[in-house]
DNA sequence: ACCTGAACACCGTTCAAGT
DNA sequence: ACCTGAACACCGTTCAAGT
C-alpha cells in the first residue's frame, strides 16, 4: 500500500498534515472503537489514522490507559442535564434517557464508561450538573445521592444489558431463540419469556422500570414537590 | 525462579501433573483474574499457573474469548434464586443480593459478566430458573421479564458503579474528597454531597432502590399478590 | 488424543535521535 | 517542543511435530 509519488510532493504532505493534540487523538480513538470495536483498538492504529507514528501519542498521553479515560470524557460531557423549570422529575427523566442514548450511539465505547467513570473532569462536571440540579430543586444531599445512584446506575446496568442484547440477537437470526441447548422443560418456559426479552420490547421496558423509580421517589415525604409549575 | 531439582524428579513431576480439563483452566484463570487483574491475563499467564505451555489452552477451548465465556459461566453459576414458600418478593430481593454479592467476591471479574453474559449455560440456567420462579409465583410471561430486567440491571448497574466506586476511593486517600479540579462554586455543591458517595452508603443505598423496585412492582394491579403465605 | 516448540503478526512502551 | 525509528518484552494464535 504504500505510495509511489513524486518526492517533493511527499514532503509536503507530510508538512500539511494538522498538528496533534489530546481532542484529534481522543476524538479518533473514540471513532475507531465506533467503527471497529475496543479489542481492536491500539496505538498503531490510532497513529495510521491520524498519519504519524504510534509513540507520537505519548507525546500527549502518559498512557493508552491515560487515553481511553479521555474518550470516556468525551462521551461523559455529552450527558445532558434538563434546565430548570419542568420539574426535578422531568430533569432526571431527561437525564436518564440522555444516558442511555449515548449507549446507543457508541455501544462499542459505552462498556467503557461505565467501567471506568470518574476521575475525568467530563465525569465531574456531570456529577455537578446534576447534584447542583436536585439540590437546587429541593433534595437533601443524601437523598440527592440516592436519587442520582438508583436513576444513574438502573440506566447504565440498562444500558449495557441491551447492548448485550442487541449483540446477541445480531449474532444468532432472532432474538426470541436463546435457546439451543435447552431442555424440554426448560423450552417451555423460555418459548413463553422469549418473545418479550428481544431488542423491540428495550425501549418500552427501560421506560416503565424508570418511571416506577421516579413514581417511588415521587412518594417518598422527604422529597420535594415534583412540578413548582402546578 | 528455575528449579535445581535433580533430573529424574523432575521427569517424574511432569507425569504427576493432573490432566487439563475446561474446568480447571476456567478455574485457574478466575483465580489469575481475581488475584492479578483482567489486563493481566494472559494465555502464557495461565499456563504457568498450570505448569503447561500456553498453547495446550486450545485443546480444550477454541479462543481466549471462548475461556473467558467459560468465567463468566463459572459466576453466573453461583447466583442463587431461592426456593418457593417466602413469596416472590423474597425470592427476587434473594436473587438481587446473591447476584450482587458475586461482584464483591469477584470485582475483578464482575465487569465480564455485566458486558458479556448471555449464550453460556450457565446464564441460560439461570434466567431458567429465574423465570421459572416468577411464572411459577404467577406473574405473566411479560411482566416477569420486566420485573427481571429492571431488577437485574439495577443489581447489575449498581455493582459495577460499587466496584468503580471503590477502586476510586482506594487510588484517592478518601472517597469524599472527588474534587481535585473543581472550582469554588462545584466544591460547595459536591462537599455537601461528597460524603454520601462514599462506599460506607453503599449497602445502604443500594438495599433502598431495590426495595423502592419491589414496592413498585408489588403495587402494580397484574402482579401476583406479595406473599401466599400471608 | 493431548501437548510442545517454533514461528507469525501483532501489542504497549522506552529511549535515543532527529527537526 | 514535538515527532520518529529501532528496540524490548510481551501478546493470541497457527501449525507441524512429538508422545
Amino acid at each position: 500500500m504504500r505510495r509511489k509519488a513524486p518526492l517533493k510532493v511527499e514532503k509536503k504532505e507530510r508538512k500539511k498534515r494538522e498538528p496533534l493534540s489530546r481532542e484529534r487523538i481522543s476524538s479518533t480513538a473514540l471513532q475507531l472503537i465506533d467503527t471497529h470495536g475496543l479489542d481492536q483498538l491500539s496505538t498503531r492504529q490510532i497513529g495510521r489514522a491520524l498519519g504519524c507514528e504510534a509513540m507520537a501519542i505519548y507525546n500527549h498521553f502518559p498512557s493508552k490507559d491515560a487515553l481511553l479515560d479521555a474518550v470516556v470524557d468525551r462521551i461523559m460531557r455529552k450527558v445532558e442535564v434538563p434546565p430548570p423549570g419542568a420539574g426535578w422529575v422531568e430533569r432526571v427523566r431527561g437525564f436518564a434517557r440522555s444516558y442511555r442514548s449515548l449507549a446507543r450511539i457508541h455501544p462499542n465505547a459505552f462498556p467503557l464508561v461505565v467501567i471506568r467513570r470518574f476521575d475525568t473532569e467530563g465525569t465531574r462536571m456531570l456529577l455537578d450538573a446534576m447534584f447542583g440540579a436536585l439540590l437546587e430543586e429541593g433534595f437533601e444531599p443524601r437523598l440527592a445521592v440516592q436519587l442520582f445512584r438508583t436513576v444513574g446506575n438502573y440506566t447504565g446496568g440498562t444500558a449495557l444489558d441491551e447492548i448485550a442484547g442487541t449483540n446477541y440477537a445480531a449474532k444468532h437470526a432472532s432474538a426470541s431463540q436463546a435457546v439451543e441447548g435447552a431442555d424440554a422443560e426448560q423450552l417451555a418456559r423460555l418459548s413463553k419469556v422469549g418473545p418479550f426479552l428481544a431488542p423491540s420490547h428495550f425501549d418500552a421496558i427501560f421506560e416503565s422500570g424508570l418511571e416506577l423509580i421516579l413514581e417511588g421517589f415521587q412518594r417518598l415525604p422527604t422529597s420535594p414537590k415534583a412540578n413548582p409549575a402546578t
